[in-house]
DNA sequence: ATTTCATATTCGCCTAGGCGAATGTGTTGC
DNA sequence: GCAACACATTCGCCTAGGCGAATATGAAAT
């Protein structure tokens, strides 16, 4: 579904960047892996529309899923496309600048080390970058 | 349509840029004046669809018109939008680098140069990059 | 084995937007 | 005025894809 000639690959690409959810998916993964369920938290939209955006990033391409036991970890995948990397990673250098891009970043961080973490985390794996404290 | 905060302007963006053919029409403006007809001409599309993408561009902010007589000049305008500038920007060089763009920038300068013009062309303006010859 | 948990998929509905064909609009030339 | 020209828009049709609600799946825990 990715497949195809450069152009078509550019349309899948930007199909893929053409809405909201999926690029505060994409911000909120960064260069690490994340878990489903932070992503869930920290969102705050419903797990199937998650599930549902993260599906089409991964037909597109864009991101891989590892499983670890229950849990689902989503990264962003280098591309074998060399331009469609460059544009990938200027598009995150982007997000990095803008104001509610930050703060779902800051509410991440917040949910991970929250002292006392919603219920449904507590047994959640941390992304690497965050840090696992307690 | 093209408004809203910045996440809203990037699906914009995105969403505009998620099509083979005003991929080809950005590529073929460039950074210059490029009038309908001879777009029509080089990408070999209908006339309608052109317009409509053309529109489109316009309604998504990436692209400015200017009437001359019968002829209608459209050209990348300068978004205000720094981020969107900035992406936009990245895109086109990365069109710059694709093998079927350089074909249609190649056939562009083909059509305005050739001794003899097709028809539907001989009275149009020429886009300015590619200079007026005969 | 059964239940629970984390995640994925399906279903029905609805809108955005792509297309060709036809038609409308603004400008020039006669 | 009217015809020709360059371009824009509308219409009817069709598919992609967004959504919530419901349901399925795969792994662990009991």
């Amino acid at each position: 579904m990715a497949k195809g000639n450069s152009i078509s690959r550019l349309e899948t690409l930007f199909g893929a960047l053409a809405d909201r959810t999926r690029l505060r998916l994409l911000n909120l993964m960064g260069r690490d892996e994340i878990c489903v369920c932070f992503l869930v938290e920290v969102l705050g939209l419903s797990q199937p529309k998650i599930s549902r955006h993260l599906a089409y990033l991964r037909d597109a391409g864009l991101v891989s899923a590892r499983r670890e036991g229950k849990w689902m970890h989503y990264r962003i995948s280098e591309s074998g496309d060399e331009i469609a990397a460059r544009l990938l990673n200027e598009t995150l250098d982007c997000l990095q600048s803008d104001g509610e891009m930050r703060q779902d970043r800051a509410r991440l961080v917040n949910v991970c080390c929250a002292p006392s973490l919603p219920v449904t985390l507590q047994r959640a794996p941390r992304p690497i970058s965050v840090g696992s404290q307690q």
